[in-house]
DNA sequence: GCCGTTTTCGGCCCGACTGTTTTCAGTCG
């Protein structure tokens, strides 16, 4: 947390700098932007980074100097920064709302509030509409109006999207796109490419022929997926769509496809990085190409991987084009080895009629099967939880009858007997033990009383001998609840000693636990289960979602306990429970 | 503010688009 925390106090920061526009500011905020970005991108929490007594950097981070590690230790060891929190007493708060609206920049703000005072957006609006901003010097009718637009727009589109929540939808319009007969390449760059948790807009890359170029953005503007148009030009189209986003269009030529997908994928600091080495090395690099910056003669361009090889680099996976080490690693061939979906070999938490799912356990695993899984855990509902028609001891049986005739059937998956059993208010849990004796494996969760009780009832369940992993732990919910906040560092050292694991839960609502709390649970030697919760067949595909999340996180193989093989995971939890 | 095979000062990634201009500033990614 620490790390979101202090790139939200020095982006705050560097928005005041904007604003005042102080003389030689210019790189000095630059500088602290790229502080931000290193630390949004950090795979460890900051802290990790400081000595024992918290006073100073034990290495090296490239691009924090003096100035910010003294502030970052000073926040850690007090919560705050002085001079940030100083700085803000400079500018009126509200100035930094209206920086949020789309085509207002930081000098266009200080104008409008040193020349009419105009200290946030109601005040803006107003001087919108009596006509005073369009008389100031540079700006015009169509300036304000399109002002005007970008705070009604502020509130509908501004919002980041739960990658989750939006990734399967934004490969349909991938997919809608390459369909267009005027279309030769067509893929999504920018945070949905590089799997960042969540995502502020969507990059779009289409390699068209220069003659089809019109053709193709008259058509691309009729298609049903968009709902207003921002900008239009020859290669470029911004756009929103109907689920919420902005969507920014690229046309280029085929064989610059390459270079333009690097460039746009980004992250901004990486590709600043990056270029700064061709600079370095006697080259240029831009959307187009890799060129020799004496003669602008063209490198390459055609392909990520040359552009990459040419500058002496391994070639850098978009999920850690993050901006903190990734260059020097890839110099080195030192990058780090990921988890890929392929390593998954089973789902642990998952639904079925039984309780609150849509389909019947065979359904399920014969979906399962045609994704490659060697085995998957059925856990459904325990039986407190009535609305979601929570299984009864009794029905708890019969379920466990079923599954062991299906897999006496032979069906090409193994199906183990799980539950995923209410931690109730007092921290035990939802069967008694001679019931919960019976199941191959427990998904312990909380499904009531979210608050900070939670900390004490899991810090008891662990202890509670029959529990294989905590699910969803921060209960998280995307627009409808915000992560608990509990003493994370003692639950999971408490889990470790325990060898209870900890869920990554990626459903489509959830994804709990959030990938910054992740190198904290691997400080304290946690293990996790990537898991789908599905409630339908469908959503057993969000795995891969999950594995890409994990990916931009740095996870490894290792850590992921369902990449283990049926023999394996059989093992473990004949081990794992402990009387 | 940060950095260094151009090393303790001097330079810092690059281009598209828009609107207000008549050659460019502001914004965005």
């Amino acid at each position: 947390m620490n790390n979101q925390n202090l790139a939200k106090i020095f982006t705050t920061f560097t928005h005041i700098c904007e604003i005042r526009g102080d003389k030689n500011d210019f790189f000095r905020v630059r500088s602290y932007q790229k502080v931000v970005q290193i630390l949004e991108n950090l795979d460890k929490d900051i802290v990790e980074y400081l000595d024992d007594n918290k006073e100073k950097f034990k290495e090296n981070i490239p691009g924090i100097g003096k100035e910010s590690a003294k502030k970052i230790i000073e926040y850690i060891n007090t919560g705050k920064v002085t001079e940030l929190e100083e700085s803000k007493k400079t500018i009126p708060d509200g100035l930094l709302e209206m920086l949020e609206i789309k085509n207002l920049g930081p000098k266009k703000v200080k104008k409008f509030w040193t020349e009419l005072d105009v200290t946030n957006i109601e005040k803006l609006k107003k001087a919108i509409l009596d006509g005073k901003i369009e008389k100031l010097s540079g700006m015009g009718q169509k300036s304000a109006q399109k002002i005007l637009e970008g705070i009604e727009i502020l509130n509908l589109y501004n919002q980041r999207k739960p990658l989750v929540e939006i990734y399967f939808d934004i490969q349909e319009i991938l997919k809608e796109v390459q369909s267009h007969p005027h279309v030769i390449k067509a893929d999504i760059a920018g945070s949905f490419r590089r799997h960042k948790e969540t995502v502020g807009d969507i990059d779009l890359l289409v390699a068209c022929k220069q003659e089809n170029r019109e053709k193709f953005i008259q058509d691309y503007l009729n298609m049903d997926f968009l709902e207003k148009i921002e900008n239009q030009g020859d290669t470029k189209v911004t756009a929103y769509l109907k689920l919420g986003l902005q969507i920014d269009l690229r046309l280029v030529e085929e064989d610059q496809f390459g270079a333009a997908m690097q460039y746009f994928t980004g992250n901004q600091t990486h590709n600043i990085n990056l270029r700064t080495r061709a600079k370095q090395m006697g080259m240029k690099i831009n959307e187009y190409g890799l060129f020799n910056s004496e003669n602008n003669q063209l490198i390459v361009s055609k392909t990520e991987e040359e552009i990459y090889k040419a500058l002496n680099l391994d070639f850098v996976p978009p999920y850690l084009r993050g901006g903190t080490d990734e260059i020097s690693l890839a110099e080195k061939s030192k990058l780090p080895k990921i988890i890929e979906l392929k390593d998954i070999k089973g789902d642990c938490h998952m639904h079925s009629t039984y309780s609150d799912g849509k389909n019947t356990i065979q359904e399920m695993a014969q979906k399962a099967k045609e994704l490659n899984y060697e085995y998957i855990v059925i856990t459904d509902h325990s039986q407190s939880l009535k609305i979601a028609n929570g299984l009864t001891p009794e029905r708890l049986f019969e379920k466990a009858k079923e599954t062991q005739k299906l897999n006496s059937e032979n069906i090409g998956i193994k199906i183990f007997h799980g539950s995923e059993v209410d931690i109730l208010k007092d921290g035990s849990l939802d069967y008694k033990d001679e019931d919960l004796r019976n199941l191959d494996f427990v998904v312990a969760s909380v499904h009531s009383k979210f608050d900070e009780s939670c900390e004490e009832r899991y810090l008891k369940v662990i202890e509670n001998p029959y529990v294989n992993v905590i699910g969803h732990m921060t209960t998280q919910e995307y627009g409808s609840r915000k992560p608990l906040e509990l003493d994370y560092d003692k639950i999971f050292a408490k889990a470790a000693k325990h060898n209870v694991a900890i869920e990554i839960n990626c459903s489509s609502r959830r994804n709990d636990i959030p990938s910054d709390l992740i190198p904290l649970a691997l400080k304290h030697g946690c293990k996790f289960f990537l898991n789908t919760d599905s409630h339908s067949t469908q959503q057993l595909l969000n795995m891969q979602i999950g594995v890409n999340l994990l990916k931009s996180a740095r996870v490894k193989k290792e850590d992921i306990l369902n990449t283990y093989t049926l023999e394996e995971f059989d093992e473990f939890i004949k081990n794992n429970i402990n009387l």
